[in-house]
RNA sequence: GCCCGGGUGGUGGAACGGCAGACACGGGGGACUCAAAAUCCUCUGCUCGCAAGAGCGUGCGGGUUCAAAUCCCGCCCCGGGCACCA
């Protein structure tokens, strides 16, 4: 709540106390000492970052990356670094292990965030961006944060984004190849065509003229204009990807309302990768959740698409739909059709049939009429009409289609329940076995056949279980899923219907009507198609642009991305290479989505310097391929778990495009994810719900009042609109940097969210000062360890912590690892006697990941010459992990009765002779027979008494 | 509704079938000090008891086991994700 005051308290504190003067002294000077030498440089094996002398070369490469921020104008508060702190004491941790460790950070610069900070401050987004970096550099750097700083990158800088471009250029000359499985370059198809091994979608390759032609690329192309129904923010003034879209329709950023409309666009064929992005999740070593979501967002459903035919009606104007559920066609009763399928209008009938229920007409003179109305009262609801609302309704076409294995006869109809964009469009309706169409047939009167059997006293519901086919002929008595096989058996050799796959996985869209963005490395020519601009000419430079803002525009308008007003960059012209020389052309004027350049900038922090290629093969594959036979790439990839679906998916998604290509050496970017918690914190609500400043609330007996009003206390994520931000400013003013690392490692396990309590910072400022106390002089500085060798109780004291330190550093348990040095800290406190310069030493490198400065200083103070950070880890002595004689707890039917002491070595018999010797245990089991008596040697001891 | 997490002292958390509550914060007591701060020592799950000790105890109810916070079954609550996906 309030800031404390720093405990470096009054005169006649020691000159040498470990306070955070001093901690501050010490921490400027490592930094500065760091920077100079250069000491977090990571070598690769070749190339310009190659290291000098190779002493890196013979080690095992480690790769540990953090999910890199956005850089917001409003500074970092210390729930920001919690993953970053995670990630630097790994990395540190590994490098004393023996590895080459690569970590570095860079800035995910582009897009919406930034520019709508830009817009409110009213300054040029490149410069506010740069200020932001700066300043977040300093901060993170003021952390002691061990990064290459060589390698750090920006999404914005033009050296990065050329590649961008480069990478989007890649995929726009690229189409993906059923068959094989894989992207392939486009010429290659171009050479399919000519020779007729593979034939175009819109017929002959060999009449079309070159527009046609052209045309007919883009229909392959993983990067392609296509029209599309998309999400168009007018307050934005731009369209989002769905994934931007909140499930109530309205733009995850600003919340402002988007409205469904298509629009020509650039997308992705993200689709075409739909499978392998889902088996290849089984390769990586990442929480069961997070490949769940991606699992649920790509959505594989088998099935089959059936065909029907409608009643009087052209082999045109035949339904398709999709359905899971083949086994279920015998219970079709009805066809439902999305209120916006394009078939609907050309189905309709001319007038209602003979006795048509007047509640399958709502109240219209004509099935054309009905289907307008519905239309209107669709369009006006919103989506979250529809899901607070979803009492099914909908309008009936009056026609009949045919169900094709028993040629029923059933009614058509339109509903808002069956939704365009998925499957076909269309359902065919089986009341009996599923809840929707079940609850729509009991409303409009619609035959109801059950074609599973359900348990008896089953009523009421669809029955969605398993169980003997009814009702359904050939199916008759089989289960569901033989009788599904049995169905697309009988539906393949009728030729009405075929087993298919779905997704609910969409196309990705790929442009954006904003100025802060990748231009596209794309121009168009008189035919209004898009050509590549080719790569020796990249990159296309972002115009210098003063009126760059968006324009707020409304629903109908059509979107102006602000490139268009850069009028001497539009119309430009180049050479494309196509033969046609130098020629007049105009420039794409969307920009690119912020996930662009995240999507591949792991392999930059590789090898950022080099401008002939993406990346160098041999350092791609140095840092990229894992020795130990596992998939490879990032060997641990942290961050929030926000990102579980978009990033992570465009990512995967563009690293196999790449390396379908032969661009990287394995299939999958991360190989390891962990997905670091938040730090929360209280937050003040006062009578009217309004958030109060968290650091001016005074406790008292248990109740919280702000300027005399009692609030009341949430818990949060830590930030500006709950107003309880804690800034690491603050935290380094009273304790110090390694202190505040301490605090945040040491407050729970890295995954779980955590509150932050300001005054429990204190314990880990404590214990730092304590290890100081007992390795300094606190009133001279000198260093005040004894080079005699240690006694052996300390010094196996020293080894068990050594074994269980290591050991909860791999499985990034921090939190464990600062128990068990406080543990082996406090046995020094009460030691008698100056600490052993094996013991300290021990402790020092052990603290060295958790906190740099603190260690590096105490390493040098006990005489060493050379930095810490790469000097080994210490190794346990497993004989020095036991003790002689152990304490056994002797239980007796469960419940500890009594502890011996025995040797450690004892084995079962003797361990249970020495357990029923014990006097309290014979005398409560005296008497009693003894029915076993179970050993676990060095353990406990459990005496079953009858 | 479905799918993931998670529920342990006053608080953050520890315990990968074997002594529940390590370590820390907070709190009590003591030493040092004229006094305070800092430091050091010590106690601190709940109930009963002067004590030795006993009983209870990891959201709730069952089960498996010599032994369960941990494994199994059924509930409850909290957090997150998806949601008319045919």
């Amino acid at each position: 709540m309030t800031t404390p005051t720093p405990p470096d308290a009054p005169d006649d504190t020691p000159a040498h106390r470990y306070d955070a003067s001093l901690a501050d002294q010490i921490e400027v000077k490592w930094q500065d000492r760091w920077q100079r030498e250069g000491t977090y440089n990571t070598p690769n094996p070749s190339g310009l970052l190659a290291d000098g002398d190779g002493a890196m070369a013979g080690r095992p490469k480690l790769f540990v990356m953090d999910m890199f921020p956005y850089p917001s104008g409003s500074g970092l508060h210390v729930g920001h670094p919690l993953g970053y702190i995670g990630t630097d004491v790994f990395a540190r941790f590994k490098r004393m292990m023996g590895y080459n460790v690569l970590h570095t950070m860079g800035y995910d610069a582009f897009g919406l965030p930034a520019e709508e900070h830009a817009r409110q401050t009213g300054e040029h987004p490149r410069v506010n961006t740069e200020a932001n970096i700066a300043n977040m550099s300093r901060q993170l750097a003021r952390l002691g944060l061990g990064h290459d700083s060589r390698r750090s990158i920006a999404t914005t800088d033009v050296a990065y984004y050329r590649w961008t471009q480069w990478i989007f250029l890649q995929i726009f000359n690229s189409w993906y190849d059923a068959d094989r499985q894989v992207a392939r370059p486009i010429d290659e198809l171009v050479e399919e065509f000519d020779r007729g091994s593979r034939q175009p979608i819109g017929g002959s390759w060999a009449e079309m003229d070159e527009q046609q032609r052209r045309a007919e690329l883009e229909h392959h192309r993983l990067a392609y204009l296509g029209e599309a129904p998309v999400n168009w923010c007018p307050a934005l003034g731009t369209v989002l990807a769905n994934e931007e879209v909140t499930a109530d329709g309205r733009s995850e950023r600003g919340n402002h309302p988007v409205f469904r409309r298509p629009m020509r666009q650039w997308m992705m064929r993200i689709t075409a990768y739909a499978d392998r992005l889902l088996s290849d999740l089984d390769l990586l070593d990442w929480t069961d959740s997070i490949k769940t979501m991606q699992r649920n967002w790509i959505g594989r459903s088998e099935g089959a698409h059936i065909s029907f035919e409608v009643q009087g009606r052209s082999d045109e104007e035949v339904i398709e739909v999709f359905t899971t559920r083949p086994d279920t066609l015998f219970g079709t009763t009805a066809m439902v059709l999305a209120p916006e399928h394009p078939l609907v209008d050309r189905l309709v009938g001319a007038a209602w049939p003979e006795g048509t229920p007047d509640l399958w007409t709502a109240g219209a003179a004509t099935p054309a009429e009905a289907v307008a109305a519905y239309r209107r009262r669709v369009a006006e609801m919103s989506d979250l009409d529809r899901q607070e609302n979803n009492t099914k309704s909908g309008v009936y076409l009056g026609v009949e289609c045919v169900v094709p294995v028993n040629g029923r006869r059933v009614p058509v109809f339109i509903s808002d329940y069956v939704l365009m964009g998925y499957g076909t469009g269309a359902v065919m309706s089986v009341p009996g076995q599923d809840q929707r169409d079940w609850d729509f047939a009991t409303l409009y009167g619609i035959d109801i056949v059950r074609t599973v059997e359900p348990p008896a006293g089953f009523d009421g519901e669809a029955y969605v279980g398993d169980g003997p086919a009814i009702n359904s002929d050939f199916l008759d008595g089989m289960e569901v899923g033989p009788a599904k096989a049995a169905m697309i058996g009988w539906l393949e050799e009728h030729d009405r219907g075929r087993g298919a796959i779905t997704y609910k996985l969409r196309d990705w869209l790929f442009s954006r009507q904003r100025y802060w963005g990748e231009p596209f490395p794309i121009v168009y020519d008189e035919m209004g198609l898009p050509l590549a601009v080719p790569e020796d000419q990249l990159p296309v430079v972002l115009p210098e642009l003063i009126d760059w803002a968006p324009r707020a525009l409304d629903e109908q308008s059509e979107p102006e991305p602000p490139l268009g007003r850069a009028t001497e960059w539009v119309h430009t012209h180049y050479d494309l290479g196509d033969g046609r020389g130098d020629r007049e052309v105009v420039r794409e004027l969307n920009t690119m989505p912020q996930w662009a350049g995240s999507c591949w900038y792991y392999l930059r922090y590789l090898d950022p310097t080099n401008d002939e290629v993406l990346v160098d093969p041999g350092v791609e594959q140095y840092w990229m391929t894992d020795a130990q036979g596992r998939v490879g790439g990032v060997d641990l990839y942290v961050g929030g778990v926000e990102h579980a679906v978009l990033h992570l998916l465009y990512a995967r998604f563009w690293h196999k495009v790449l390396f379908d290509l032969g661009h990287v050496s394995g299939p999958e970017p991360f190989q390891r994810l962990y997905n670091q918690g938040y730090i929360q914190a209280a937050a003040f609500q006062d009578a009217r719900e309004i958030y109060v400043d968290a650091e001016a609330v005074v406790e008292r007996d248990g109740r919280f009042y702000f300027e005399g009003q009692e609030v009341t206390r949430k818990f949060g994520k830590m930030g500006k609109s709950l107003k309880n931000s804690v800034t690491p400013d603050d935290m380094y003013a009273a304790f110090g940097a390694d202190t505040l690392r301490l605090y945040e490692m040491f407050m729970g396990p890295l995954d779980q969210d955590r509150p932050w309590e300001t005054k429990s910072v204190i314990g880990s400022h404590r214990l730092l000062q304590r290890v100081w106390r007992n390795l300094v002089d606190e009133d001279t500085g000198a260093c005040a360890i004894d080079d005699a060798a240690p006694p052996p109780d300390l010094w196996r004291a020293t080894h068990r912590t050594i074994d269980a330190v290591t050991s909860a550093m791999e499985d990034l348990r921090f939190n464990s690892a600062i128990a068990r040095l406080t543990e082996l800290n406090n046995d020094l406190t009460r030691y008698d006697g100056p600490t052993p310069r094996a013991v300290a030493d021990a402790l020092t490198l052990m603290l060295a990941p958790l906190v740099p400065h603190f260690a590096e200083e105490l390493w040098e103070r006990s005489g060493h010459t050379t930095s810490i950070v790469y000097e080994d880890f210490p190794v346990a002595d497993p004989d020095l992990l036991t003790e002689e004689t152990v304490e056994v707890p002797v239980q007796v039917n469960g419940k500890v009765r009594a502890r011996i002491q025995v040797a450690t070595q004892l084995d079962g018999d003797a361990l249970a002779a020495a357990a029923l010797a014990d006097p309290r245990i014979a005398e409560l089991t005296g008497g009693a027979e003894i029915r076993k008596v179970i050993t676990v040697p060095g353990k406990l001891v459990n005496v079953v008494v009858g």
